[in-house]
DNA sequence: TATCTTTGTGTCAAAAATACGTAAAGCTCT
DNA sequence: AGAGCTTTACGTATTTTTGACACAAAGATA
């Protein structure tokens, strides 16, 4: 060992000891049905109280693999598709105490008062696929649409808020596809930009634009059983091997 | 305490337990010089080893504020422009034994295998401004320019490289103003945009989207000592106290 | 069969991006 | 001092993109 190596070492050890955290995941699953933007939320035991479904991230593990472990877990999914959005690690991020109570746990000790850090992380899910499942601690998982989404543990209606701004951001460069079924239609892909965005769209414009993105392909079949028209079923055309990986498409809207 | 509580209590003390980590911030400190985008690094004592700033996030210390400290300490800057851009959290970032190695710390004892999950942060800082600062594992800070970074510690090469493509993404929708001095010239403005992005711009288009911005304000004086026509000085505009926050402006290029 | 709504295409004007022309300014080098 | 060169500051023309809206065909309902 060289000479600077020993407090080198010391430094190490203390700063090492000083800097213990728990991690959290908390993720933001969206999914589509009846034209509105879902959300899959937690029913914790014996309350009324709901709340994103989470879990800690376990030594040595990759976070994005927990992401993975923890949004399998909730929808029984497989490949799923994930962003990191955030890190929510404020010093006070909600008032810890009331929360306890809450859901139950005992105030007085100190063993709950760490501050947790949490990453957020977005899933699209294609909502016919997932089967909702409660964990440990909770005793019903439910899909909510975003417009009536209750106030939630933790500061979880917060979280959520930042996670729809981080989809909304980067629409364009998402693939909407996990959103989506295998085949739809282009009213239904417009339904999804106008629940995502917010405002509603001109449906011969989003016609015009969906078609020159060269990113559907046309099925022979249409969708019948509604009232009107019966709109041609689409899929993503899937990706050329040869293609660029993540390339930049202007906005579709 | 109702009947579910005991359980939930153990679950929660077995998982804590299973689920402490060490995270540490990575910051990646940009500069503008000399029509150059530049990252300061620092080089490990007894070494030729470089590095990115970092540090370890304290106990209950947010960690918004905690980049604030690192990237504080390198600069001698106190108001900061900082962005969270990703967290890095794969299993197996690097080859921990080779890069203990490198900078003489012991390979044999368990204590430095852990995994250290880092979250980066870039920030934008005025060039001329910061006061180079090294810390106590090293004995040289300094400016580098992107296009000549060494292979660098740990996974810090990655690190830049996903920074520089963050802040490519979000160029428009940040205060560039934070990486130029107080007064500059539309030719400097546009150096910045063309190193960020990677290409040459047109600089009369360049000049006339700069001005239709409304984001600049020109001054009475020019720039002289350059051996052409002189340019004139401009500065940002100061905000406007009534203006919307965070407004989403249309690209500049 | 008439009516109503929605889909699939087309048209057209406004706006934005891009290409490029050019005079004036400021230096350097005869 | 003046020619020559490069760069700034501003202007014009062309192309591309966006956004607004017309309309016929399709499919159901009354």
């Amino acid at each position: 060992m060289t000479e600077y190596n020993d407090p080198a070492v010391r430094y190490y050890q203390k700063v090492f000891d000083q800097c213990i955290h728990y991690l959290s995941i908390d993720g933001v699953i969206f999914g589509f049905h009846q034209n509105q933007l879902k959300v899959l939320l937690l029913r914790w035991k014996g309350t009324n109280e709901w709340s994103l479904p989470g879990g800690f991230i376990r030594k040595a593990e990759s976070v994005d693999v927990a992401a993975q472990r923890i949004v399998q877990e909730r929808t029984g999914l497989d490949d799923l598709y994930l962003q990191q959005f955030h890190i929510f690690g404020d010093a006070v991020r909600y008032d810890q105490e009331a929360t306890w109570r809450k859901i139950n746990l005992p105030v007085d000790g100190t063993q709950w008062s760490e501050r947790t850090i949490s990453l957020g992380y977005y899933a699209l899910v294609e909502h016919s696929k997932v089967i909702p499942t409660p964990d440990f601690l909770t005793e019903l998982c439910a899909w909510w649409s975003l417009d009536d989404v209750p106030t939630l543990l933790f500061d979880h209606n917060h979280i959520i808020a930042v996670a729809l701004q981080s989809l909304r951001k980067d629409l364009n460069d998402q693939p909407l596809n996990h959103l989506l079924p295998d085949t739809f239609t282009i009213p239904e892909l417009q339904r999804l930009h106008e629940t995502i965005l917010g405002q509603p769209l001109d449906a011969r414009n989003f016609y015009k634009k969906a078609m020159a993105s060269g990113l559907l392909e046309r099925l022979p079949e249409r969708r019948s059983g509604t009232p009107h028209k019966a709109p041609y079923l689409y899929r993503f055309r899937p990706d050329e091997p040869d293609a660029e990986p993540a390339q930049h498409r202007p906005p579709l809207f």
